[in-house]
DNA sequence: ACTATCGGGACAGCCCGTTGTT
DNA sequence: AACAACGGGCTGTCCCGATAGT
């Protein structure tokens, strides 16, 4: 598993170039539409190297979506969340690194993850489960957040943590959907601001969307 | 634009098969993993009928799309917003339509427009203004029924429609992903049970999740 | 299943065509050493066409087997054996028919099935196992001759038509093999006259080879 | 040109590994059909170390081959033909050791050098040329003692002892294709009795064949 | 209206072999 | 001696769509 910051370092040159070409292609066209020709011309790289370094176009995928993950990581750790004594100031924490995060320009302001497991669920199970696993890693994040914040001050409508680590899981998930399809990312400010407030409200704290 | 209602009864009998196979195939495979062949087999039609019929396969996806925004129309008609006199009781009419559909076998338990879109949005912009048309009008529907709401009730807190209505869609399409990643519709009805509550929450009604 | 008379009357002309390219050039380089372009070229056909008539480069060579083993049907049916009155001279008359076949320039003095079948065998169970029927079906109307001349004069060293019938079928195969090898022909003719002198022998003739 | 004896003696122990595994995989899947890096993968060999013993997959194939042949030096010479005094009895030693030989597992009833000569016999004249040599050297043997059996007693029935040797190498090799194809080493085991009995005839002596 | 035939081009994958470094 | 990295080219397959005929 490499993190994007690995993709140079740790792997051959060119290897780390295939990679983050396929993560640029497949955030764009999705697994289908991108074809190893054009992941190797954008990573000026020959197709016997691209055979070299992966067994198939699946591989690189894979390696591509753990790269992703690993880009999550960085920033999670980076919002140093043990640094922020208050549970519940820690998920404030976290909508702001969100909103910092997907408010740079548009090839950002998506999900590597989300954006294949959509495609590729329904047939094909690998990369789906592994999908799902790391999308579920993340929103293991959350939950966590949440269980201490619950643990630290009892909310005033009582939760699931899990439901809600999905809600937000799938309110993110959906927000890069219509962001890409109305190609404006205004829609994911937005939707953070209301998930935000849906949790405070949730401890009882009254916070205005926007 | 056909509904499905109109596809056995005012398209030639070919053709309405051929529209419900890319249906069917496109939902789960999206519109790059379906083959004209595929949709041909499954309709069991040759595909000299196939381009007598459409241009392309492109041309069938709008048709496809076209006859699955109108099984909407038929589902918000049978719900009869305008027999529930009061408008807050209006929104919780559509959650409750929502729920009632989506807790079908998982094959509906899906948006055939949100996976068009999330594939297509960035190379097919034909085919992504179009799927945004018809999920911006799906949005307007929710927007008028809270603009309505706001009319009769001023809410606790204010919100704006527009915001609202794209936070749903977003949720709802969101929710989709993760249930088909998860292989499990659970996501989606959790979900629904904490938009219903949140926009409670800002006419101030207080109505726990789930 | 195709005669070769039927390749180019009741098939469309380019799949004949095809059939044809691959069975000349698989009879001299095997079905692993032909590609679909060689064929194709040869055929003077494209690619898109190959793959209209054929489903893949294994369907065409099972089309191909079946040609050519429709064309001894054709060169057993010209012997016409129910002709000749003697059954032992039956025997005769199929090596007689077999010398003739043979005499032919190189690209005849060969078997198409045996050729395939040493190369897939081990690889492609139902190639080979097509190709073991069709050389098995071969190998029955040589086990008919022998039994029918045992029922006609016993003979004077007991045998297993089986036996005698597979080893006919090894020793023509096998000449194939060596007449490839060497490149010259003549081992078949003194094969076939070295097994007619055999068969000879079992039944108390006295023949001398060549 | 090494025996196979000699691979792991006087070889590098890699290049002997390389050589056991051409010989492994071509016997099965023939000279195309067996790549480089199959051969490597089974050798345990990197292919830049293949390539630095090889100059290219023909020339390990020359060297297989000439292993193989070696085999035989080695069976031949354990038959010990000088040890029997009758030239006529030599002959049956000979069969006899092919029957032994023949009796073992699949793998080895089978020639490698004319499972090659089929494949390349008539697209690579190099290879040919070789397995040719080499299995007219195996004939040679044959020929030699059918000379020295008719030296020692004139046949019944005159024959041209070149004539009978390619008679048996072509039997020979057409039963391994067809235990191949029949996946039954048995067809072997009765064609060697055939032939025996046939020769035996030649010098007027009875042997039932089997 | 409906279909068989056909074509150009792209696709993923694998091939054999070279190069340069250790 | 051994090997990782790499490349150019080809393979079988499939795609979408056009054409000509029934």
């Amino acid at each position: 598993m490499y993190s994007i910051a690995e993709i140079s370092t740790e792997m051959p040159e060119k290897k780390g170039r295939l990679v983050e070409a396929a993560i640029h292609l497949m955030l764009r066209q999705g697994f289908g539409g991108t074809s190893v020709d054009q992941i190797c011309a954008e990573a000026q790289v020959t197709k016997g190297s691209f055979f070299h370094y992966f067994e198939s176009k699946e591989e690189i995928c894979h390696v591509a979506i753990d790269a992703w993950a690993n880009g999550w990581v960085g920033l999670l750790q980076a919002a140093q969340f043990e640094a922020v004594p208050d549970p519940l100031a820690r998920i404030d924490r976290l909508f702001e690194v969100m909103h910092a995060t997907y408010l740079r320009p548009e090839s950002v302001a998506s999900c590597l993850i989300g954006t294949i497991a959509s495609e590729v669920s329904a047939t094909n199970r690998r990369l789906g489960d592994h999908c799902e696993k790391l999308l579920d890693g993340w929103a293991g994040v959350v939950r966590r957040l949440l269980v201490d914040a619950k643990a630290a001050q009892p909310p005033e409508i009582d939760f699931d943590p899990d439901q809600v680590a999905g809600f937000v899981l799938s309110l993110v998930q959906g927000s890069f959907l219509v962001a890409k399809m109305r190609q404006d990312p205004q829609v994911i400010q937005h939707n953070l601001n209301h998930a935000q407030a849906y949790v405070h409200r949730l401890f009882g704290r009254s916070r205005p969307p926007g």
